[in-house]
DNA sequence: GTCAATGGACAGCGGCACTATCCAAGGAGA
DNA sequence: TCTCCTTGGATAGTGCCGCTGTCCATTGAC
């Protein structure tokens, strides 16, 4: 299909997917010509996960790069995946230190964390803002967020596990760790509001 | 304090300052003449307030708005609460219509949710998203993620409920919901790690 | 042969969260 | 008193981001 095509296919208008294909974004057609190009199923789902990306899930151009990049390489074993794909994502504040109340935290947890993952600086900077906004956040309350965050990771890790290849495996941990984030979001106002009714 | 106190406390500058005091984010000083104004503690809170959202929640200007004007409304009962809340909140994606799997889910979680919720057009948007970006996410899955969440919004409940005061429970919901979405993003991120690591 | 579509280059736009400039009035130190 | 700095107020400008509009030469379908 020619970019015309794959803009009315898309929803997607011919000038925001030249731009795409300025910025990299949108691999090149196949060039039958000076001035035509065709386009593929492969095009197609490639302009939904940008859009998708770029429009729900708070990362930036940049970040939407940085994923594509990550979805590119080839895959390394599955102990390196989840490092491989959580230094491709774009974490908010994980320029800081790490706090010693979250180093304290996985210690207590268990959890066997590399000690410069980002989201650890993530996760500082996050309780430190939190804070600053009047919010009391306890370690008992810390720990049970924790407990539950794990619950929710088992999920991802069943999902990404049973993938067919490590490509897919690599789809499914980096496009849905981000893009499952405000699904998450959601489901926590919901259970906000049931949990307050039948308590009421 | 004079603003330009008030600034160096804060940490943020003067001119930023006069522009929340513009747009209704910060209340004016006690005018002590045409050209002073004396600011106290509670202007000094209110600036942290409104920095920690703006700069980690997301929620543009509009959005702290609402929330500081339900922070400022009389709160109303516990069962209102947390209608009231949800409402102030900003919502991505709860402008579309709620999809019927969304309907179902909570069907059959037996949620006693208000059917006019911004977090279920909310969901069913990013349920929507994810798919097109190509997650995919069963409803087996979302089940076992909605049961997480409700743990996290147990917490969520309790830390609220044992406020001393309506206003400091409005105070917890409001602010606790939006600063608190980040920490379990973060959690979410060191958790899969820890899981993976666990399992390889 | 004609005319719309294409690829390419590049500047412009709209929204957002500030940030800079200017001004008159008012207070504080010399 | 004189001078200089600060304040509040108004208005306009900045930088970033994700597009969007314009222009052009080439080309291919009718």
């Amino acid at each position: 299909m020619r970019i015309s095509e794959l803009a009315e296919t898309t929803g997607v208008p011919v000038h925001t997917l030249k731009y795409y294909l300025r910025e990299g974004l949108l691999m090149p057609g196949e060039a039958t010509s000076r001035t035509r190009a065709e386009y593929g199923a492969e095009h197609v789902e490639r302009v939904r996960l940008v859009r998708a990306l770029v429009e729900h899930s708070g990362v930036g151009i940049a970040g939407v790069h940085s994923i594509l990049a990550a979805l590119a390489a080839p895959p390394p074993s599955h102990h390196e995946l989840l490092g491989v794909a959580h230094c491709a994502l774009p974490t908010p504040g994980d320029q800081g230190p790490v706090s010693e109340e979250v180093g304290a935290l996985v210690d207590d947890l268990g959890w066997p964390v590399w000690p410069e993952a980002p989201a650890l600086r993530a996760l500082s900077a996050a309780v430190a803002a939190a804070r600053a906004a009047g919010v009391e956040l306890s370690t008992g309350s810390l720990h049970r967020y924790a407990a539950a965050m794990a619950d929710v990771a088992a999920v991802d890790l069943d999902v990404a596990l049973a993938a067919e290849s490590p490509a897919a495996a690599m789809h499914t941990v980096v496009v849905g760790t981000v893009m499952v984030d405000p699904v998450l979001v959601a489901l926590r106002r919901l259970a906000q509001e049931s949990v307050s009714a039948r308590r009421g």
